[in-house]
RNA sequence: GCGUCGGUGGCAGAGUGGUCAAAUGCAGCGGACUGUAAAUCCGCCGGGCGUAGCCCUACGGGGGUUCAAAUCCCUCCCGGCGCA
């Protein structure tokens, strides 16, 4: 009865990667696989046609940005977001939850998902303009939901996990998210612990929510979000209580020390059920991240890494990243990367983009997240061809080497 | 030739006796970016060094006044404009 369904092609002995594919209303997803991020109905710089050529499978948009602009009516009338910005793949959208961590407790301070020496004050306080303002933020939590102020317009709006699902819904992606708190890297314990069980009561409102609508509940699958933060007890904890709820898959939320994503992966892979899919939320700057990530049994993943490096002039090429605004670049003629396969990379020399980027031409950035959005595609292709034929870990040997070098 | 206004860091352009190695922008150099408030943001940016500090040389050239000059005076050079 329903559109959704996820099924195990091959697994890698002795890890719990596997290669699958996801299928949905509007396509099948190969997996392991790199999910474009579209925030605002858009992969920024690229049309969809581009996506279609250089191997996108899937895009991504988002709850909060949506909602604010044009709004989920005008995207439901259109037909759902993929049909709204003419991709006829699938499509996912995050719950807004991230934006309670970024537009939250994140806002201003320069942190973001991974763990940073910045230190923030995490108090739950009770919603108005002024209070919010004061503490430097534009969204404040309460059991109940989430209220923020638009980054547009500073109108003051409220999420819920069932206002999330709502819209959700009329955005119409193939797959949605329960309603999360994103947390800070930096906040203790105490609040991880607060947080997580708040994000708990609000999987189950948010799955509630959705089971209601009979329709949508039909053409949409809803992941549910564990949380729990750096803590390894309570990683654990959110994968027991969240893998025990009815969702059609997973996403691996929160903020994670750089040492120890590695060790959450694990540990809350081995939890969450083998045959339902798991979507690593936002990961994904690092290729070696990537890897980890297929190891532990990770089937999708997102980020806007690709598409914002390439914006900011890191370009990822077989031999690593580089910084095509760096002086050299001025007068290096050779092509950016024949080795990844990318046809940017292969029919535009570095000096040439160097140029486009210094001169501020559009195309500079529109070539580069090309470039870049094909080098996480091939690469997560490639990766899943290694698992099919069982030489994953010589091909993560093989690219690594050549791309972090020996050292 | 006379008059007049002006000559400041790579460029543009503030400053018009001390708090000026000199605002600001651009350019330059480097860095950051992980469920996108990002075509963004952050450093450095006269020279040298042990770079939260110290030393040197500096506001067209030269000479003065002053405790102190990018700032005042004289002179020369250069440029714009006006008059011959």
């Amino acid at each position: 009865m329903s559109s959704f369904s996820f099924e195990i092609v091959e697994t890698l002995h002795g890890t719990r990667a596997r290669a699958g594919e996801l299928s949905t209303a509007r396509g099948t997803i190969k997996t392991p696989a790199f999910i474009a991020v579209g925030t605002k109905a858009t992969v920024k710089g690229l049309s969809t046609e581009t996506l279609s050529r250089i191997g996108v499978q899937a895009v991504l948009g988002n709850t909060y940005h949506l909602y604010l602009e044009p709004g989920e009516k005008v995207v439901a009338e259109a037909g759902g977001i993929g049909s709204f910005m003419n991709w006829s793949g699938p499509t996912f959208t995050d719950s807004g939850g991230f934006q309670v961590f970024s537009l939250g407790a994140g806002f201003g301070k320069g942190i973001n998902k991974f763990e940073r020496d910045v230190d923030a004050d995490e108090a739950l306080v009770p919603y108005n303009k002024e209070l919010a303002q004061s503490h430097g933020k534009l969204a404040i939590i309460d059991e109940d939901g989430v209220s923020f102020t638009s980054h547009l317009d500073g109108s003051l709006h409220r999420f819920t996990p069932e206002r999330s699902m709502e819209i959700q819904h009329a955005l119409g992606a193939d797959i949605i998210f329960a309603f999360d708190e994103c947390t800070s890297p930096t906040a203790d314990e105490a609040y991880q612990k607060e947080a997580m069980e708040r994000t708990h009561r609000w999987a189950k409102r948010s799955l509630l929510s959705h089971k209601r609508n009979i329709d949508s509940a039909r053409r949409q699958a809803l992941f549910g979000i564990v949380q729990g933060g750096r803590f390894a007890h309570l990683r654990e904890e959110s994968a027991k209580v969240i893998a025990g709820m009815d969702f059609d898959g997973f996403g691996i939320g929160g903020s994670f020390s750089k040492k120890d994503l590695d060790a959450s992966l694990a540990r809350v892979n081995t939890i969450l059920p083998m045959e339902k899919p798991r979507h690593l939320l936002g990961i994904g700057s690092e290729p070696r991240d990537l890897f980890d990530g297929v190891e532990h049994g990770i089937d999708t993943f997102d980020c806007v890494a690709p598409t914002r490096l390439a914006r900011t002039g890191t370009l990822y090429t077989a031999r690593g990243e580089i910084h095509i605004l760096n002086a050299r670049y001025r007068t290096d003629h050779t092509l950016l990367d024949e080795e990844t396969g990318s046809e940017v990379g292969k029919t535009y020399s570095k000096a040439y983009l160097a140029h486009l980027f210094r001169s501020r031409e559009m195309l500079g950035a529109v070539l580069a997240s090309e470039h870049n959005l094909f080098f996480m595609m091939q690469l997560l292709a490639r990766i899943r061809a290694s698992l099919l034929d069982g030489t994953f870990r010589e091909y993560r040997q093989e690219f690594l080497t050549k791309y972090y070098g020996k050292a």
